[in-house]
DNA sequence: ATATGTGAAACTGTTCACAGCC
DNA sequence: GGCTGTGAACAGTTTCACATAT
């Protein structure tokens, strides 16, 4: 997440927005420019809309017609406040007094992630993650196809794996092309990252999801979203030793079994909950 | 990183550093407070030490021995003084004028992040994206030994993945207690995650990275993190939207060809780059 | 000379609290 | 009465710029 992700925006590269709020050369305090118009919708926002659209798609089948910004933001686990702002950067369709109409919705963020076109994925790096990810059958509760699959391992060419036959790196820009690939998902060793992620731009794709442990060096028109386990487990390191030096030692755990729904999970990006994972094992 | 990064943070249930920064009750200008120690630390900059961390290692193999605050910020993919500010949050171990040892930095790192002391790791759910994650022969770059491997299907019982045979779930609390498992990963499909979860607290994992669907809800003592593909995807889905009908249309990509560092990535949690994937075909 | 460490400014994101509409 | 939508206060994070140390 994140240069825009949440912690969002590095410093670099951000000429644009920069250079337009360089409008007034006027000292003092400075008048918000209201002309920033209506594009903005934080990064940590669009995340959460992500998971706001998954509780909404389960109220849907469970034939839940209406619901308030308290119930949906419990499930979601964001507190009210925060999840009506981040349905008003979408626009106004709850009524006051009732809710919000869960088709409406549904609709709407879909529109507002662009979920209402597909967009096909090329799986790059066909090992155990490749694997989890091709069998995902299009992404999140469909809506991401997954169009092709690149490896470097001869054994593997033509293979079939969830469906769609493996083709070799080299032949990534032609490929990728040919089935319109907007989206990359590079899992990879780190190793062949880079050159596996030039090869894809090469080929048109502006928006990849890297697994690898690198850091990826793109044109600033590419977008690069990682996942990186070890931060994530670096983290939770992190935590841990924090908390058993603080605590004095009061907790031995044994009080906190099973249903007390207190602390929000935070999510990488979201601060929050969850959309759809990767299925593993029914 | 995400999030986290983040964003990072919720607002709720932080009691505990709030309670224990209330030491002093003088008014005006507080002094630093030398006891402050290294509890305060921004959740985003933890994120990102995971990430310096992996980048020194790289140049401690390679037998560099020094580096610049300004040659690690781009190795890293941030800018300089962002990261001489998460440095000093862990203090100040570099020389002026001349830079970083990168072994002091290392050591200091993984002390801050608690590397120091082994975590051990569960996994639950041995389908693809378990098996990734227990074939990773402990996580980063070792420090998080996979103990210990859970499943419901009766055919995995005792067949070792990575060399660990698998248990059932059912023996969860016993096995994690045994073993000492302080983080449990959660790799099964959204239906059993929240009682996966469950026995993992009452066996007193206090840290989860949750890869499932959901919302876990647990108590406050524990720390989630959670890593969700179909939310990244639709980030990228919003992105590839807003590109699309923001660019009047000036590119037909085929300029922007292999080496062009300029944007970063952003990381889930830190907003930059990497530390450790996951290793999924040479 | 050069590069760190850090207050202070700027910015982004979150929470409060209430006016406005049902 | 209940609930949305949102300005304003607040909190966290990033960037600037420079004093400080080698």
């Amino acid at each position: 997440m994140t240069a825009h992700g949440d912690d969002v925006r590095d410093g670099e590269a951000k000429a644009a927005s920069t250079a337009e709020s360089r409008s007034s050369e006027s000292e003092g305090v400075s008048i918000p420019e209201p002309q920033d118009r209506a594009r903005s919708i934080p990064e940590a926002a669009v995340a959460r809309l992500a998971v706001y659209l998954r509780v909404l798609s389960g109220l849907h089948e469970r034939e839940v017609h209406t619901v308030s910004s308290e119930e949906l933001a419990v499930a979601a686990g964001v507190n009210s406040a925060k999840l009506r702002k981040d349905l008003s950067y979408i626009g106004s369709y709850g009524t006051r007094g009732v809710g919000y109409e869960v088709a409406v919705l549904i609709g709407q963020i879909e529109r507002t992630l662009g979920l209402t076109q597909q967009n096909r994925v090329a799986v790059i790096g066909i090992g155990n993650l490749g694997h989890a990810l091709a069998n995902y059958g299009g992404f999140p509760s469909r809506g991401f196809p997954v169009a092709a699959l690149f490896d470097l391992d001869p054994d593997l060419m033509g293979v079939p794996v969830g469906g769609i036959p493996v083709d070799h790196v080299d032949d990534i820009p032609r490929v990728c092309a040919e089935r319109d690939v907007t989206i990359g998902a590079i899992a990879t060793p780190a190793k062949g990252a880079q050159d596996v992620c030039d090869r894809l731009v090469k080929a048109g794709v502006r928006c990849i999801l890297n697994f690898a442990p690198v850091v990826l060096q793109v044109p600033e028109e590419v977008e690069v979203r990682k996942v990186d386990l070890a931060v994530e487990m670096q983290i939770l390191s992190f935590h841990v030793a924090r908390r058993s030096q603080e605590t004095p030692d009061s907790t031995d755990s044994e009080h906190a079994a099973t249903g007390a729904p207190q602390s929000e999970n935070r999510d990488v990006n979201t601060g929050i909950s969850p959309v759809d994972g990767m299925v593993v094992r029914p």
